[in-house]
DNA sequence: CATCTCCGTAAGTCATGACTAACTGTAAGC
DNA sequence: GCTTACAGTTAGTCATGACTTACGGAGATG
């Protein structure tokens, strides 16, 4: 039951690649919808889907104008992942550190 | 053709939960397979298969030790997520600060 | 009202990948 | 040698999710 704690959804929704291209171009700058379906070799909908994912990661928010959805970037995913990182990054430098010491260095 | 730029095969591999908490495990101290295979609820051989998309991603390494192999983190892995995070990071924050500058703060 | 553009949702297809069972291989202990 | 624990690989099943087409709703413009 210590299974499965609660982590950043962002992680799995970064996982893809379509997703991650999305995020980035957003990062760079505010997007429409059918902007970047325009812009990337998929559908309007499925732009509108990977979207979905990414705002419910709180990787993305949404603001209206007219008919049209503006999506930028919301710091809490990023801010989530990093801090998830943080706590593992201290702890693998800590580990490796512990076995490079303990290791007679042998040149291969 | 800008599609698909170099990315850190970590954020696919600790999309899934298992994987995750894998990782974790090993983070927390190194384990042997079979030694992981019986804390979770899945099987050696799953293990052994979720522990070979991690090496790929550099986020583990495996030393021998008699017929065990005795699984690590590699800071590696880890760390070139942390630089494609950094990388967004301020972006993001930019981005948002921006956004709330530029736009008149009204009550809910 | 009619229409046009914007967008989300529903339904269905198809590929990917997470899993198990069965097998092979290797080191240690008898 | 035989056996036993260790672990990676293969083949096959099954669920998940990324994608499409078709549809429906909301706002602007005539």
């Amino acid at each position: 039951m210590t299974y499965r704690r609660q982590d950043p959804r962002a992680l799995a929704a970064l996982a893809d690649p379509t997703r991650r291209e999305i995020f980035e171009r957003i990062a760079a700058k505010p997007h429409s919808v059918s902007e970047l379906a325009r812009q990337l070799p998929v559908s309007r909908p499925a732009v509108s889907q990977h979207l979905r994912v990414l705002k419910e990661a709180q990787l993305v928010a949404e603001t209206r104008d007219g008919t049209r959805r503006i999506y930028r970037i919301d710091p809490r995913g990023i801010g989530a992942m990093r801090e998830w990182l943080d706590r593992h990054w201290g702890r693998a430098l800590d580990a490796f550190q512990q076995f490079v010491d303990s290791n007679p260095e042998r040149k291969k």
